[in-house]
DNA sequence: ATGAAAGCGCTAACAA
DNA sequence: TTGTTAGCGCTTTCAT
């Protein structure tokens, strides 16, 4: 019934002072006096006010609201990422806009316009966009990429090289010689990071690494990797993630090939259901909430002024888990 | 380096109008001349003019906002639910605001507390809140509740009597005589639906069935879930929800019992992974995408000032997805 | 330490 | 059809 909403003013008569002081009893406590600042906050308290209200972004143009824009909520690679994007956003007393991308640099682009005006800043995942217009956006308002690197914009990836150095390692101790890399979309920043941290692992190493065509980064991109990859077989095989891996798996097994005794292979990522196929998945393990926490860290520090060396990636520690999908060569 | 905001007042000016017929051009068009409707748009456009501003939600009150509250966005339940919630939140110009409960009604309330001078309205999933909060809560903004029903709230539920039917009638035609129900947690309102439609249909399928203790809504819960089945077996299981039901597969397997061959296994939810594990899983499909597009879809409703019949939850169809993890008893 | 007044960008009366 | 004038709720000068 009672509907509008408790404003300022009402505090300010029901306290008996002016307005301007309710504001500053809330923003600056040092410039209201103790007395009257535990009367103000009594009277806020009982009267319901709210302070979050939207006006406030009004005057000061911050809305404590920042974006995260995702490729497809439905890959569980975002589910840790969000979850710890947004711990630290409400820790920071900051929401959480969610944009998915609906994997079209269309939506993407409609997204981040529509979200622009609201938000103090942008944290984009697998984005679609080049990297002109990421740094367009950039220019206009706080950006920080993950998982990708563009000149000029903050950003935050995983240590790529030693993840493939370890997956590898890996596999040479179990005897592999020869392995193949199931590729991921073309477009994709981290598949080129990937592949090419492979092949300098397999030099160092003096084992032979060979890649299949490009292909997307789910279970029947998998599928379809093993389809090719099955004209020129190696003992063990790294995918361009755990879906990827999961469809290899499935396609091996359809095939009649064993994991692991037959073939290897090792994801990349240890996104939730990685433990849960049979056989468990070997993967290298991406620190997926604390790239989120990481993101939205980074973001709001630079939101609140600060100067981020910008030519420097923050990168994040990666983990080999060594689960059931990798065996003896 | 040119950071000030293009405002209506710019583009007012530029196209030599008032500011007010800027604005009727962008929210009235039919308010103003076609011509000039057309200039203003187009100096809009070459001035980089955005409307979606915060200001705007001044006036009107409208943030075209909604909140989206889930208990812990880790769980893939919630991966299809938010897309479709997403999707038809952006066809109806609204951008989604994500507050992950962490499974806490603390944070829970923080959560809310904090969004809701910024949003129009509330999608609520697994609520941890009591009807009367949830009822105080929908007092000040529309809300919508998913998979529970709050007398008074607008609700959006899956049919579980008929589900846990199709179920039961499954395990039936395949042999079984008793099934041993896993219970989810205890707060949750669709554990007591489901077990109570789980009692009604092994009534009239002359089946027994029989619950196991509350338990997290799990992989750990379906584990400590097949602890308890163990000491009184039967040929059949079904699970709170597909988490509990890969977790029970696991835990069986892991004690050398054999799914579908000596207990057979159904899951609720159809989530991702359920079509991923080793047996592929059986389960009673929830209508994911389909849930959050209509809970969206009825918020906006109302908050367009639709009058909705409060006492009747949308109830959406779900059907028995039959995979590996049942077979004869 | 506090109050008064002037906006922030936009919309909604009311005139013209 | 268009312009003018007030605000929406809050912060921020500038006085006091």
């Amino acid at each position: 019934m009672d509907d509008r909403r408790v404003t300022i003013d009402d505090v300010a008569k029901a306290a008996g002072v002016a307005a301007s002081t309710v504001s500053r009893a809330f923003s600056r406590p040092g410039r209201v006096s103790f007395e009257t600042g535990e009367r103000i906050r009594r009277v806020a308290a009982e009267l319901g006010y709210r302070a979050g209200s939207l006006a406030r972004a009004l005057p000061s143009g911050a809305t404590s609201m920042i974006a995260l824009a995702v490729s497809d909520i439905t890959n569980p690679f975002y589910a840790e990422l969000i979850k710890g994007a947004q711990a630290a956003a409400t820790a920071a007393g900051y929401t959480i806009l969610l944009a998915d991308t609906q994997e079209s640099s269309v939506y993407e682009r409609q997204a981040l316009d529509r979200a622009a005006p609201t938000v103090d800043g942008f944290v984009l995942t697998t984005t679609r966009m080049s990297d002109s217009a990421i740094r367009m956006l950039a220019k206009q308002r706080p950006v920080i990429v993950l998982n990708r690197i563009v000149s000029d914009v903050p950003s935050v990836i995983t240590d790529n090289p030693r993840g493939m150095r370890r997956a590898m390692e890996h596999l040479a101790e179990l005897g592999h010689r020869r392995v193949t890399y199931l590729s991921g979309p073309e477009a994709s920043w981290a598949d080129g990071m990937r592949w090419r941290s492979l092949r300098e692992a397999a030099l160092e190493l003096e084992l032979t690494v060979r890649r299949t065509g490009h292909a997307p980064p789910t279970v029947g991109g998998g599928v379809s990797g093993v389809a090719e990859f099955a004209a020129h077989p190696t003992s063990a095989v790294i995918a361009y993630n755990d879906r990827v891996a999961i469809g290899a798996i499935r396609a091996l097994t359809a095939r009649g090939v064993r994991v692991p005794e037959d073939v290897s292979v090792i994801g990349i990522d240890n996104i939730y259901p990685a433990d849960l196929v049979t056989p468990a998945l070997t993967t290298v393990a991406a620190p997926l909430a604390a790239m989120g926490r990481t993101a939205v860290g980074n973001l709001l520090a630079i939101v609140r002024g600060a100067r981020p060396r910008e030519h420097e990636p923050v990168v994040l520690p990666c983990r080999l888990v060594v689960r059931d999908s990798t065996g003896p060569a």
